[in-house]
DNA sequence: CCAGACGTTGTT
DNA sequence: GTCTGG
DNA sequence: CCAGACGTTGTT
DNA sequence: GTCTGG
């Protein structure tokens, strides 16, 4: 799903990473919920000079929760912070934003909570490898208040979890990588069948997955020390609930519990 | 034709 | 706004 | 996603 | 249980 994720990296990385310009305000962000503003890139709206060395992309902020633009109070609404990316191209919701509003949100990683039976969630501090800056696909919107007034928000588009993250979680976010940035947001020359492949889970070595306290739980805890790593791990959690109703034995995570991915 | 929905997650 | 259901 | 609230009256 | 807030 992805309904919690972190951007701690620098405005220079940021903007290395994505090839835009990113707004000057940017303080590192290490427990970014939904409603909150987020960062996303999209093509720039102003036209280039000819020969310019100046990015063609700039960084945004929205609020994160899409709302489609015929909602009349969007406060009245639960947040679409997560699209499915299996149905968006089906959904009214969505159809215009995939169609002509694909962008990329910036992210140094995200959480994602394992549930296991009765016991409490565990979650997970979840990173490239080898660190950087990574982007989801995103689809944004506008929203337009009977006054005139105007909200820019964004969805971040999720699919089945790759086979790593599955221990974890069944979705997981759509990461796009650095060769599809372009395609993924020229909407004026690529329809959504001819990105649909970028929305793909990403592969099993992308990312590594670290237990952590759960003072990320809170949203009012920002500090890095939501990403302190923490003792318990899939290996201590990964046993079935004792109570089990019924036994299937096949499709259960219990096995040694052993991770040999993580 | 008009009315009404329009979302994701997880859990049972 | 746009689609589905009746 | 998780955490936290979830109510009215009257009085100051 | 269900909704709101972040």
């Amino acid at each position: 799903m992805c309904g919690r994720f972190s951007l701690k990296n620098s405005r220079d990385e940021v903007e290395a990473a994505l090839g835009a310009l990113i707004p000057d305000d940017f303080p590192p962000r290490y427990n970014i919920a939904p409603t909150q503003p987020i960062l996303i890139v999209m093509p720039s709206e102003t036209v280039r000079p000819v020969g310019s060395n100046r990015p063609d992309r700039a960084g945004h902020l929205v609020r994160w929760g899409f709302v489609p633009s015929w909602v009349k109070d969007p406060n009245a609404r639960a947040p679409i912070f997560n699209i499915r990316s299996e149905t968006a191209a089906e959904k009214n919701s969505f159809k215009a934003a995939l169609s002509h509003r694909r962008v990329l949100v910036p992210a140094s990683g995200f959480y994602e909570w394992r549930r296991n039976g009765s016991n409490r969630a565990q979650p997970y501090w979840i990173r490239p490898r080898h660190g950087g800056v990574i982007a989801f696909g995103a689809l944004m919107e506008t929203w337009s208040g009977a006054d005139g007034s105007q909200i820019d928000t964004a969805g971040i588009l999720t699919t089945g979890a790759n086979e790593a993250l599955s221990l974890i979680h069944h979705r997981m976010p759509v990461v796009v990588v650095p060769e599809d940035y372009a395609r993924w947001m020229d909407c004026k020359h690529y329809l959504p069948r001819e990105v649909a492949d970028i929305m793909q889970p990403a592969p099993d070595d992308l990312f590594e997955a670290i237990p952590v306290s759960d003072l990320v739980n809170k949203v009012s805890n920002t500090s890095p020390d939501v990403q302190l790593p923490v003792s318990a791990d899939l290996t201590a959690t990964a046993t079935r609930p004792k109570k089990a109703g019924k036994k299937t034995g096949a499709d259960d995570d219990s096995g040694n519990g052993q991770l040999s991915m993580f």
